[in-house]
DNA sequence: ACAAGGATACCT
DNA sequence: GGTATCCTTGTC
């Protein structure tokens, strides 16, 4: 996936759709002269205000405005004093929305993937590209639809029956060759 | 089962 | 200025 390609994506696909095309990418970290990757393997999609469970459902507020700026930037923000959410920003201008990252290879949680990749909350708002020391590649792994889980999303309960239900959680369940 | 932990949002 | 809540994790 050229950079073209990417950001092409970013705006012009649905969020949970976009979601489900970032399994199986690759997260890349540049950071103290070294280089952190790994495999995408589960995600969720926010996607407008709307979204009961999304923090942009209240508004515009000094934490989610990311959220409502252009796509292709990352938006992490510090939950439960102690563990920061690495999210894909997404759609246009004015239209919040973002994909949590929650699991990469051998890195399952949201908190423990900011930590493996060594990111806090110096990385919102920066782009997703090289120069941010922090981007996504395609390695060209194809990822089966049948190797791919698609369900409620987690800790979203407060969002109401109806939100919290919403199939926008995507994980890789099997078939992994990367 | 639950404490840790600090920013945030939404009151007064 | 007070406080309930939070897109979680590790240890109990």
């Amino acid at each position: 996936m050229n950079r073209v390609t990417f950001r092409r994506r970013l705006t012009g696909e649905n969020t949970p759709a976009l979601a489900r095309f970032l399994l199986g990418k690759y997260l890349v970290r540049r950071v103290n002269g070294r280089t952190i990757s790994s495999m995408i393997t589960e995600v969720e999609a926010y996607d407008g205000r709307e979204d009961k469970a999304s923090h942009a459902h209240r508004g515009k507020t000094k934490r989610n405005k990311v959220m409502f700026g252009p796509s292709g930037r990352w938006y992490v923000y510090l939950v439960y004093g102690m563990h920061y959410m690495v999210n894909v920003v997404t759609g246009p201008v004015d239209y919040p929305a973002a994909i949590l990252i929650r699991g990469v290879l051998a890195v399952n949680g949201p908190g423990r993937v900011a930590r493996h990749f060594h990111v806090g909350s110096g990385m919102n708002d920066k782009p997703i590209n090289r120069s941010s020391g922090f981007y996504i590649l395609d390695r060209g792994t194809r990822i089966r639809k049948a190797s791919i889980y698609q369900g409620r999303r987690i800790g979203v309960q407060y969002a109401g029956r109806k939100w919290a239900g919403k199939p926008l959680r995507f994980f890789i369940t099997e078939g992994i060759d990367g």
